[in-house]
DNA sequence: AATGAATGAGGATTCATTCAT
DNA sequence: TATGAATGAATCCTCATTCAT
C-alpha cells in the first residue's frame, strides 16, 4: 500500500477500487485544472496507486480521458432520462429534462465540470459536430431535448427559432448557473432552481400572444 | 528580427508593434489550444519575434495572459457600454448590452473564446469570487447588467430571482450560442440573434400576468 | 496458465517445458529484436507463462541472457564436432567445420543471429578476450579451428598468418553469408556454400607457388 | 559552460562546436553499448551539453542516429575510393578498396563500429534490402567492389560466384579482424594486413589451375 | 533592445522486478 | 509453484526561462 495515498484503505481493500480510484482522481483534477494542466503524476498521486498502474488500465492519457467522459456522458443522459415521461406535456418533460441537468450537475460537480470541459476542447466540438451534423455520435440518438422542441416547433408550443438557439436558451443559464454554483458562487436551493427553470421555459416558449 | 518571421518588417518596425503582436498571437493561439497548450515559441513565432523579446514586455507566461485578459475584458466591457443610454427602458437597455455580447463575440472570436476560458480556469474562478463577495476586482465596478436587473427587480419588471440567476438567464444563452457560432455549428444571423435576445428578455422579465 | 497463451498445453503441462518455452521464446525476439528491444513481458507472453515465472527460472534478464548463449554456443560447437575425424587432411577437416558453422545457422537463424549478437555486445567481447588470452573461458578448451590451423601452420599447409587472421578469413566470410541469408539477401543452396567454402580454403591455405 | 563536460575546453570554445560533440559522443557510446543501450542523457553528458540542447541539433534520437550513419557511411565511402584508379589491374584495385576498409576502421573504430551495428540492426537490413533489390538506395550507386566483381567475373579472373558471396569473402575477414583489432585481442600492423589482403584475393579470383 | 541557443525540470510512457494470492 | 498486478526508476522528449551576444 502506498504509503502516500490520501485515500484511508482501514483493513479491507476493495481489490476493483483501483481502476475506480483513477477515474475519481481523474475527474476531479482535470474538472479544476484541465487536461494538459493536470499531469499523470499528478492523477496517481491522488488516486493512491504508482504512475505507472495507470497504463494498465488505460492505453494512454487521451485514452483515460475519452472513456471517463464516455462513462460520465451516459450516466448523465440516463439522469436525464430517469422518470422521463413520454405523455407529459411539453412543459412538464421539458422541466423534467432541465432539472435533471440541474440535479445532475449539482450532485456530480466534477463529472459536470469535466463534461462541460471536454465539450469545450477541440476533441469535444469535433464530436458535437459530428453529432449535429451526421447524427452518427456515440449513441446515434438525438438530445431528447431535440426531439422534444421540435415536436412542440410543430405544436406551436415552443418558439421558431433554430435548434440550437433553442438548446442554447434552455441549457445555456443552467450550466452557468451550475458552475457558479460548483464554484461556491451562489447556493442553488430548491426555490432558485424551480424559478430559474420557469424562466427558461419563459424563454423558449410560444408567445401566447398574452392579451 | 527572427529570419523566419511570418511578418515582413521592412526598414522600420514600429517599436510599440511588438508587444501587439505577443498579444495577438497570444490570444489566437491559447483560444484555439489553451493555456497549457500553447507554448511560448510558438507564440513567440506567430508573433514573429524572438521568445526572448516576450520577456521583456511581460514577466511571465502567467502574467502576459492575465494582462491580456485585463485587456481583453475591459475592451469587451467598453464595447457593451457603447450606445448604452441610461435613459431607455430597461427592456432596451437589456437588450443593448446583450446584443453588445453577441456583436463582441461574432466580432472577436478569439478574444471572446480567451475570455470565456480565463473565467472557467482556476485562476478565473478565484477572480469572480473576489469581484462578488468583495466588489474589489481590477476595476470594482459592477457589471452594468447587475444594476440593471436591481433596478429592475425594484420597477417589478424583472423576476425575483438571485442576481447570479438573472445573469445566466441573460448570458448563459448568448456565451452558449457565440460558442457555437465559433465552433462553426451555426450561422448566427440577424434574425436569430433578435429572437434569441427577445426570448433572453422573456426569461429574465417579470411575469405580468399574461395580460 | 496465462489464459492468453498461444501455446496450447492441455491437461497435464510438462512441467521441465516452461524453462525451454521461456528459452525459445527469449532467442526468437532477441535474435530480432536485440537485447533492450525485448521486455521480459514479450517474452513471457511469446513463452505462455507469466511474466513472474520467468524470475524462477533465471535470476534476471542478464542471467537469462547469458545461460542463454552459453547453451546455445555449446550446441552450436556440437555442431560444428558432429562428425569430425580427426584423421581426415586438414583441408577435409577444414571444410567439416566451416560447413558446420553454414549449417548451423541455416537450420538455426535465431540461435545464430543470438550468438552472433551476443559475441559483438560489451559482455561479449570481454568474453571473448578472456578466452585468448587467459584460455580460462566456459570450457577452457580451443575452438578445433585453432588447433587446425596451429597444426596445419606447422605442416607448411596453411598460411603464416595470426591465427586471429585465420580464423577471420575462415568464419568472416561465412558468418556474413548466413546472416545475409538470414535476412533473406541470398538464397543458399549447396553449389555456393561448397563454391564459398572452396574459397575460404583458398583464403587459408599456403600458397604452393602456383605449381 | 557545463562544469561536468569530459571534455576540457580551454581558452576558447568553438561555437560550432556543440553539433560535432553530440555527434561524437553518440557514435562513441552507441558503438560501444548499442541504440537502445544508450540513452540521450549519457549522450548529453559525455558531449557536455543538456539533454535538450540534442534536440535543437536533431529531431529525435532516430534521426540523430540516421544523420550520423549517412554521414559516417559516406565518409567512409570516400575513404575506400580516395586515390582509386580504375586504370589499375583488377587485383590492385581490389586490394585497394579492401585496405580501405583496414584503414578506415583503424583509424575510426567507433565510426566502424557504430555503422556495422547499424547494417546489423533491423533498419540496416532494410537498407540493405533495397540497395540489393531496387538499386535505389541513398546514393544509387553500387559499392565498386561491386562493380568490380562483375568486371572481373567477365574477364575470368574473378570466381564465378553470387555477388553476394564475393563481397562476404573480402569484406567478412576484414570486417572480422578489424573488430578483433578494436576489441584489443589482435594488433594490426602493416605486415598482418597486408598477408590478410593478400589472402582475401585468392579467396575471390578466379582458380589458374594451380599449374 | 532583441535574439535564440542552451538549459534542466517536468511530463508521458515503458519495463525489470517484486510479491500477494 | 505460478501468476500477473503493481510499482517506480529510467527513458524520451518538451518547454518556460535565462543569458551571452
Amino acid at each position: 500500500m502506498n504509503i502516500h495515498s490520501t485515500k484511508a484503505t482501514p483493513i479491507q481493500v476493495n481489490p476493483i477500487g483501483k481502476r475506480e480510484h483513477i477515474i475519481d482522481a481523474t475527474i476531479k483534477l482535470i474538472s479544476e485544472y484541465g487536461f494538459h494542466g493536470t499531469p499523470i503524476s499528478l492523477i496517481a498521486q491522488e488516486a493512491g496507486v504508482g504512475a505507472g498502474t495507470i497504463y494498465r488500465y488505460f492505453k494512454d492519457k487521451d485514452t483515460l480521458v475519452l472513456e471517463i467522459f464516455k462513462q460520465a456522458n451516459n450516466a448523465f443522459k440516463e439522469t436525464l432520462l430517469h422518470g422521463y415521461d413520454a405523455n407529459q406535456t411539453i412543459r412538464d418533460r421539458f422541466l423534467h429534462l432541465c432539472r435533471g441537468i440541474f440535479q445532475y450537475g449539482i450532485q456530480n460537480p466534477y463529472e459536470f465540470k469535466f463534461i462541460e470541459q471536454f465539450y469545450n476542447s477541440p476533441y469535444g466540438t469535433t464530436l458535437r459536430r459530428e453529432k449535429l451534423f451526421c447524427n452518427c455520435g456515440d449513441t446515434g440518438q438525438e438530445l431528447p431535448l431535440e426531439q422534444l422542441f421540435a415536436f412542440g416547433q410543430a405544436q406551436q408550443i415552443i418558439k421558431k427559432l433554430p435548434l440550437a438557439a433553442l438548446i442554447a436558451l434552455a441549457i445555456g443559464p443552467i450550466v452557468f448557473l451550475v458552475k457558479d454554483s460548483i464554484a461556491g458562487l451562489i447556493q442553488l436551493d430548491e426555490t432558485t432552481i424551480n424559478s430559474t427553470l420557469a424562466a427558461c421555459w419563459d424563454a423558449v416558449k410560444q408567445d401566447t400572444g398574452g392579451r
